[in-house]
RNA sequence: GGGCGGAUAGCUCAGCUGGGGGAGCGUCGGCCUUACAAGCCGAAGGUCACAGGUUCAAGCCCUGUUCCGCCCA
């Protein structure tokens, strides 16, 4: 204890000062040989190419608060951590760099261009993780992965070729969503729709046979692409034209008229275009009809050689081009306002392009199955539970994955070519040869994969699998996963479709989903609104405690967090509550010394007695909460009892026991303050490591950090409930004075005399032996103490649990009529509460049907209102006399 | 179109299995009382969105309506 406690609770200063100590000693490290119970996390692996953002901020801060409290509770803990190479955004990243230098990944060429993202990757790459010590975490950091490591690759490897084997990866012409900015296919989860803007375009197309066909469109440019006309068979105005042919403006190609139920009868003319290269339902109905597809645009969403005179045009030029002259020639007959959803590249936002291309993907059925078994089952708990049923819909609606992307950075697939045979050979290594004629001529697949192809095995991945090792064995499955609702499809879903497919078992018994940080308007935090707030900056200012604190206290399940600076800068008040209530302890424990013996309740004095009982009450719903993963009552749970327990009454009360009693009571007093603060510390560490831990340190303790101690466990033979609502008792007299005082306008400096009435005997003594306490915190002067005496006449009254507090007004309160105003307000509040009582009582079902206990508990309160309303109206009648007598 | 969530104090939100609605911030009044003015003491403030229903009893359960947000198609 020789550190000076500044009167401030200084943040900076201690926690860079801890985490380095925690680092050094390996206390976040997993044992392997431990018999201790296993915990296990793995991180949800932030993107290399990210900075911290809310969305990290809380879901780290409420993984390390279950791996601390799992750790104190005696768990051999794994917190595995991580970065996701992110494909194509870190892709895009380094391109931009190379455009600075006037050069595009093309002229390097594919090696050179990987080196450099690895180059850049060294660089930067880490910056998240530090920003993730900077919050305190407590991952396993000796065990950090990255999905483009070796390891993590080979798993990658061998799950690609085990999927192929199996006939669950299959390669083919599709039509998938296209970002002609990031030049490559993107899964159907990757593509944000958005309501848009945009028009109907009725075309007249010419019938061959003479005449003119509407159709209706939302994209024109598509047009010479069209391969058929499609009607409903139930129309009966197309009835005669199914079967006959149109002839395309344009290209001048004749295509037919086909009859498909898909068409909406509805909707615009009743007759759709057919552009099975650039629609998904279009591409559906063209295999239906056996059409042939026409691409005109192409990866650059560029128009083709097919599309005729507008060859080479950007596809939203062709489109207000074709329009202006479908105007002139008469083609165009109606334009409309339409509001449509379009899709967008989850990554650019640039609209993405229905395009046919050859892809790989893999058959998600069979997979989703057990996924979805394994969750109804209950082998992985979904919390909260509404969660559920969006992961059923989806695991039951599940389309295949579209896997391969057309960029550079990732893992490239292990397929090869066969330049003479066309063939494909699949290995797990360079093949010399091909499978199917021998030829050494191979060449490999230039695609990579999607980057949450690797991240759906990251459960074992990271774990050393396909190897078994000892960290598989300990360690999977997870306990819990922590993580949005935002990537439940692109990664929980997946990891569980992997997991349960490679390792035969759930990656995780719990799957704990919370909320999305947004700004206090309710808006979704982005940079292009402007609206973030960012975590490190409110670290520096408020303390990475007190920024965490608000994380957990605000994280309610199933509801969107809106953050607000008030509520971190409260929470910052709050850890400077107790650094002063650890520094007023640490002022009066200078001559404390630990007698090795526990605490002996019954030499205990009354706040003590108190204190025990209510910490053991937090203790035990603090737990609970974070057991089941209520973090912001956990963290209520702590910041009422440190704050309005432990230091609004429990501080207060020992003062003159700390000041100036007997030797002995100060002991023992000095024993439970610290044995008190002890346990409150451990409590509240999972959620402010960094004070927690200083404070600990400075105050008497055992244990070279509380981060490995033990967690507070309830103590019943520390519990005296009786002698905990004998202080009560005694805290409603100090409250009812401190009220007159307060509304009487009495100077908190100036002394008042009181007399207490207590119903019985025994009260009476509690008083008499808890006086000192009154006349402290309530600054009282003289106290008279009688059992069914004389009410005064002259004073102020209030009524709490048998007693009958009197504040005499000679010489404190100059006008009656203040105190009889404040009567009549206790008057009113008390006859409604009869009145209530009163009712219920009288309701003959209520007293029949209403459980006993509930109906005893009703008697009772009448009973209690009764005697208060009577005493009030004897002191209101008391003061409508003095009031009227002057 | 289908699904989910929300509507509670001036603001931001708690409220677990139905038994007289809480917190933080803000507001008002009084205090630099030797741990803390990032503090202390006291106070005010709510037809729990609306309309029905179930129940002895509904913020909580059921039905419908309105408004807001999200996901999927």
């Amino acid at each position: 204890m020789t550190e000076t406690w500044e009167k401030v609770y200084d943040p900076t200063r201690v926690e860079e000062k801890w985490y380095n100590v925690w680092l050094e000693k390996g206390y976040f490290q997993a044992e392997l040989g431990s018999a201790k119970e296993p915990f296990s996390i793995v991180i949800p692996p932030p993107n290399i190419t990210g900075s911290l953002h809310m969305g990290h901020a809380l879901n780290n801060t409420l993984q390390d608060i279950l791996v601390r409290f799992k750790r104190m509770k005696g768990y051999n803990c794994l917190w595995m951590p991580g970065t996701d190479h992110a494909g194509i955004a870190t892709q895009n990243v380094v391109e931009r760099e190379l455009a600075k230098e006037g050069l595009d990944r093309h002229q390097l060429g594919r090696e050179e261009f990987i080196k450099r993202i690895w180059q850049w990757r060294e660089k930067y790459g880490g910056v998240i993780i530090n920003q993730l010590k900077k919050l305190g975490s407590s991952c396993d950091w000796s065990r950090e992965r990255f999905t483009m490591d070796e390891g993590l690759s080979r798993a990658v490897g061998e799950v690609f070729v085990q999927l192929y084997e199996e006939g669950l990866i299959y390669r083919g012409d599709y039509i998938i969503n296209w970002c002609p900015r990031c030049h490559t296919a993107l899964s159907d989860l990757e593509v944000d729709h958005h309501e848009i803007p945009a028009h109907l375009y009725h075309l007249r197309y010419p019938l061959e046979k003479g005449g003119h066909c509407l159709v209706v469109t939302t994209r024109p440019e598509t047009m010479m692409g069209d391969t058929a006309v499609a009607v409903n068979p139930k129309d009966k105005r197309y009835k005669d034209l199914i079967g006959t042919y149109v002839i395309l403006p344009v290209v001048n190609r004749r295509i037919p008229i086909i009859a498909d139920a898909y068409v909406d009868l509805e909707f615009g003319s009743g007759a759709l275009k057919i552009t099975p290269a650039h629609d998904p339902y279009d591409f559906e109905i063209g295999q239906r009809h056996n059409l042939e597809s026409v691409t005109v645009i192409d990866g650059e969403g560029k128009m083709t050689a097919e599309a005729g005179p507008y060859v080479g045009m950007d596809r939203f030029q062709c489109r207000e081009r074709i329009v202006e002259n479908f105007q002139k020639d008469g083609t165009l007959v109606k334009i409309e306002d339409y509001q449509h959803s379009v899709g967008h590249c989850y990554r650019c936002k640039t609209m993405v392009e229905p395009f046919l291309s050859k892809q790989w993907f893999v058959r998600t059925k069979p997979l989703a199955e057990p996924a979805l078994k394994a969750v109804q089952e209950g082998r992985t708990k979904i919390i909260p539970p509404m969660w559920e049923r969006t992961y059923f819909d989806w695991m039951q609606n599940i389309r295949d994955w579209c896997i391969s992307r057309q960029i550079w950075w990732g893992h490239r697939i292990p397929a090869w070519y066969c330049e003479e045979c066309e063939e494909v050979t699949v290995a797990r290594e360079e093949p010399k040869k091909c499978a199917h004629c021998n030829s050494a001529k191979l060449r490999q697949e230039t695609d990579v994969l999607d980057t949450w192809f690797s991240s759906a095995l990251w459960p074992f991945s990271t774990m050393g699998w396909p190897d078994e090792t000892e960290e598989l064995k300990l360690f999977y499955p997870t306990s819990v996963m922590v993580t949005g609702f935002d990537i439940l499809f692109f990664w929980v879903a997946r990891m569980m479709m992997m997991g349960l497919k490679f390792m035969d078992a759930v990656p995780f018994h719990d799957v704990y989903i919370h909320a999305l940080v947004r700004d206090m308007e309710g808006q979704k935090m982005s940079k292009t609104k402007g609206n973030v707030i960012d975590p490190l900056v409110m670290i520096e200012q408020y303390g990475t405690d007190a920024f965490r604190f608000s994380l957990a206290a605000f994280a309610a399940q199933g509801r969107d967090i809106r953050l607000s600076e008030e509520r971190i800068e409260g929470y910052r008040n709050f850890a400077n509550k107790i650094w002063n209530a650890a520094r007023f302890s640490a002022m009066n424990l200078a001559d404390y010394h630990d007698d090795g013996k526990g605490i002996a309740l019954a030499q205990c004095s009354s706040p003590d007695k108190w204190v025990l009982a209510r910490l053991n009450r937090a203790i035990a719903e603090a737990t609970q909460a974070l057991e089941e993963y209520r973090f912001n009552e956990g963290a209520q749970i702590i910041y009422h009892f440190i704050w309005h327990e432990l230091c609004d009454w429990y501080l207060e009360l020992i003062k003159p026991y700390l000041y100036h009693d007997d030797k002995n009571r100060r002991a023992i007093t000095q024993k439970t303050l610290v044995y008190v603060l002890d346990k409150t510390l451990k409590l509240l560490h999972p959620y402010m490591p960094f004070i927690t831990e200083e404070i600990w340190q400075q105050l008497p303790h055992n244990g070279e950090s509380i981060m490995i101690a033990d967690y507070p466990e309830v103590k019943p033979e520390l519990v005296d409930d009786e002698a905990a609502r004998e202080l009560e008792r005694i805290m409603g007299v100090i409250t009812g004075i401190r009220n007159i005082r307060g509304e009487m306008g009495i100077p908190p400096l100036a002394t008042v005399d009181v007399i207490l009435i207590a119903e019985d005997e025994a009260i009476a003594a509690t008083l008499k032996d808890h006086l000192g306490f009154v006349k402290d915190l309530a600054r009282v002067n003289e106290a008279e103490i009688v059992v069914q005496g004389e009410r005064p006449r002259a004073a102020a009254t209030a009524l709490a649990d048998g007693v009958e507090v009197f504040v005499p007004l000679e010489g404190v309160i100059e006008d009656p009529q203040k105190e009889q105003q404040r009567l009549t307000k206790e008057l009113t509040k008390l006859l409604a509460d009869l009145e209530f009582t009163q009712k219920k009582l009288g309701n003959e079902s209520f007293l029949q049907k209403a459980p006993p206990d509930k109906v005893q508990k009703e008697r009772d309160k009448l009973q209690e209102f009764s005697s208060l309303k009577e005493k009030l109206e004897q002191r209101l009648a008391i003061f409508k006399e003095l009031v009227e007598g002057t």
